[in-house]
DNA sequence: AAGATATAGTGTATTTTTAACACTTAGTAA
DNA sequence: TTACTAAGTGTTAAAAATACACTATATCTT
């Protein structure tokens, strides 16, 4: 035990909700733990935090370590730090939430988890620790921010329709939006470009691709 | 030295910004450093985290103790921890925001604390730590969230007239509002309630006097 | 008591924003 | 060639936000 205070310290950890667009639904990153405390339970990513390092780059670190997933937007969400949270110890969990597109994610879980997976948002399995409250909370934050910002598309690819980016909100308010005065607000951010290319994907006329500019851009709207 | 771990842990503070009205002016409340680091330097109330409590619990405990301010309206604002932002050891801040009517203070600075003061917050000292990055911060926050929730209402009194509450958004957003637009919307918000009385201050009409309905609520509106 | 002064209090017209709504187009498949 | 399906497109109405100026009621002065 060669770590000493005159004060008693708590741990800290990041733990992060990384949230993806995969089969038409919002979807959550899980780990499913390798170790005590709720060992086999299904967990958020994270960890705990190394002395010299950054609470940004642990959330990161840990993410990367535990599922391998690394190229995202990530935020500070919220910092938990009840008493009793942990049976080990006292834990303060700096959480965060994250958003990846579907083309640049590849899971390759570390040796720190078991497994790692996505599960939808409805299905979620029981969780560890508060995880499930932290997962409310990063959700609810979700929602309110496509109202007042350009987050959502972080969730897109780097190719994509008009009909894509307004399913991508309809989930996301889990509502219906119309769709001309979707197009309308969305192309009056001035954030799309049209690559000239059109999608062919059924037995109907085939859409106009957009992209992004500035992709790793968040704006602040209205 | 009688608190050993197995691995390093870093050191958990809270830190709060409170804002109250005073003189017409947006007013921050800050201690003068009894010890070192920035020995007699000014900086935010806060303090180390015992090892059972609460964050929010630790908030207000170290304010009272080192301010004698106690009933407020505080949030959480956003965890800093930055690697080397205190020269002793690594320590992980977890900061507030906190506001509080002019009727409600009694300053009486305790024994951590050498001296507390409020500054309006154009003429701030030089502060300790990294205090005035996260005083930037909170002033950002409250003046993004008079736009859409009711958390200006928690710097009024008890009660007050539509002129000191418009005199108050003005000061928060820091822009002249047209009076009629102005009560127009209060009056519509529903959280106002008049109390007959009326307000003589000055060789001119006197003003109504209004209360705030449920006083603690802070509604999250439009 | 008459007049000066200062803030309280009030309504309407205009502009901007948001919301509601339905048909034509361009492909694929049978 | 016809049926099918999602893509694409404008206008109108309602609601919200903004701009704007005078009257009311108290105190203070002379």
């Amino acid at each position: 035990m060669p770590f000493q205070y005159q004060y008693p310290h708590p741990a800290v950890t990041t733990d992060v909700a990384v949230f993806a667009l995969r089969d038409q639904q919002l979807q959550l990153l899980l780990i499913r733990r390798a170790r005590e405390p709720y060992k086999d339970r299904w967990a958020l990513p994270g960890g705990f935090l190394e002395i010299d390092e950054d609470l940004d780059s642990c959330a990161k670190r840990e993410l990367a370590e535990e599922t391998g997933v690394a190229d995202l937007y990530m935020e500070q969400l919220y910092t938990f730090g009840c008493p009793d949270r942990d049976p080990r110890e006292r834990v303060i969990s700096v959480t965060y939430y994250a958003l990846v597109s579907a083309d640049k994610l590849s899971l390759s879980p570390g040796s720190d988890a078991a497994e790692a997976a996505w599960f939808p948002l409805q299905r979620l399995p029981e969780l560890a620790f508060d995880h499930a409250e932290i997962i409310r909370l990063a959700r609810e934050r979700l929602a309110a921010k496509t109202h007042y910002s350009t987050i959502a598309f972080q969730l897109m690819p780097e190719t994509f329709t008009l009909s894509e980016l307004q399913s991508v909100y309809e989930i996301l308010r889990n509502e219906k939006l119309d769709k001309r005065n979707f197009r309308k607000w969305a192309l009056a951010l001035n954030r799309l470009e049209e690559i000239g290319d059109k999608r062919r994907n059924g037995n109907h006329r085939p859409a106009k691709i957009y992209r992004l500019t500035a992709p790793d851009r968040v704006d602040i709207i209205r």
